[in-house]
DNA sequence: ATGGAATTCTCAATGATTGAGATCGCTTTT
DNA sequence: AAAAGCGATCTCAATCATTGAGAATTCCAT
């Protein structure tokens, strides 16, 4: 019985199935792909299969499925990020053994945040983050941030959509949200402590372009005490650094 | 006239469509897609459009073409580097911060090395590498070092391949690649001064996980000068390092 | 050996896909 | 202002790659 899926595309079902990999799968059985991603699983063998020869997935030695590095490698030359991320990259490096906390830049990328860079401190309080993970923009300083500096419809779409909450400071209400939002505007970064997790505090700062638009967050993760706030000046000079090293818009190719 | 094209999946054109971005190609039009990936351009426009339905490609303000930030999402958070990535990743800031240059980790892809992590130095030497870039086997010092320890059909394989030359120091015949990958074997790193560029020397060694399989490869590029062997002995310490912080086998799921 | 689960293969029916050419929209030239 | 040039998208009929049920195979665990 051919073709009784209508209306769909060969594309749209290799999409689905590299959509299958969620954040922390790094490994699924053709089984695991097919039931989630709804396909057939003749149709799934098949599409693993070819998808395999291609390297943009590949086959463990026990026949499990991973994204392939083909396909790392090309999104990552050749991502849309990638000045971004180089031009901080220095920057937060130099943060990072400033303050030995977790830095992390992240970007606007549906109606979350998407981080897109990371540094990490070992003895350092817990953090939710990963490179290329996301969080719910309400509730991370990060989030909160870039919401902050968003087109003023998706401000409001956010306002009046349920809001996830996390802990008891979670911003929850549509008020607070859009109080919040004020105040990051007027003060010019977003601190939040104990929203995700009550020992954690978050303090962001807006990274510009050279034309002054607001294109990622730059925050940094610390321990929910009373000198977390402290961090907020050299995150401001970092952040001003950033925007001067990407001050020129074509870096150099090759 | 329809599928005059025979014996050709709609995925390999999507393929080919995405690998039209070469290395430092971050933004395509369509005809230009069109006319490396050799489909008709109204195939490449359609293919495109569908693509950037799924965020897997995205259009400009100007139409021009860049891969999307999904794809990027999507490889990134599930590559299967990505554990050696995050074990390697604050070793390496160690390592900068120690000798100041250059730092790279690069594993065996194709027959080639493919960088998967890097962190540069502002005033250091020239380095052609970046991440997600590749460099022969043969003439970097990442790439002599995975070759040094790989099967011994690839290395046979690459023997008899030509070898490019950048540098009249480039290994350029069979007997002096040969006798390399001997001394690489024999000292346990690879040392390559002035062979991709006559300024710079790179210092690699194995990475190796814990059960003591060769992965990847650590490197320092430096100035082509006397003192460069000395970056060896840390180099090791920082390998070993990786190493340790490496998960065990069958790392935690979920 | 035996059972069971996961994966791949087979195959006929068919609708999604294809490419030439028309159209649209924008810039440059006359 | 009109024309020419160029890139991108759309139209549409012909058709072959794709599909999923079921069979066959492989691989474990018992």
């Amino acid at each position: 019985m051919p073709r009784t899926q209508g209306g769909e595309s060969v594309l749209s079902r290799a999409v689905r199935i590299i959509e299958a990999f969620g954040p922390g799968d790094t490994a699924l059985t053709v089984t695991e792909i097919s039931r989630r991603s709804g396909l057939h699983i003749a149709t799934a063998s098949r599409l693993v299969e070819e998808l395999s020869g291609f390297g943009w997935l590949q086959r463990d030695e026990d026949r499990k499925v991973r994204i392939g590095v083909r396909m790392w490698e090309l999104a990552s030359r050749a991502s849309p990020t990638l000045s971004l991320r180089e031009a901080a990259m220095p920057v937060m490096e130099d943060l990072h053994s400033i303050v030995g906390q977790h830095i992390q830049l992240g970007v606007m990328e549906g109606d979350e945040v998407l981080f897109v860079e990371r540094l990490t401190a070992p003895g350092a309080v817990i953090n939710y983050t990963r490179v290329a993970g996301r969080l719910p923009l309400h509730a991370s300083s990060s989030g909160l941030l870039l919401l902050a500096y968003a087109p003023a419809a998706q401000q409001e779409r956010i306002i009046a959509r349920p809001l996830e909450v996390f802990t008891d400071q979670t911003i929850s209400t549509p008020q607070q949200l859009r109080s919040a939002l004020a105040e990051v505007r007027r003060q010019g970064f977003a601190f939040l402590a104990g929203h995700l997790h009550p020992a954690a505090a978050g303090a962001a700062v807006p990274v510009r372009d050279p034309l002054g638009k607001v294109v990622a967050s730059l925050a940094v993760i610390v321990p929910n005490d009373a000198i977390a706030r402290s961090r907020i000046a050299v995150l401001q000079a970092a952040s001003a650094a950033v925007t001067r090293s990407m001050e020129y818009p074509a870096p150099p190719p090759r």
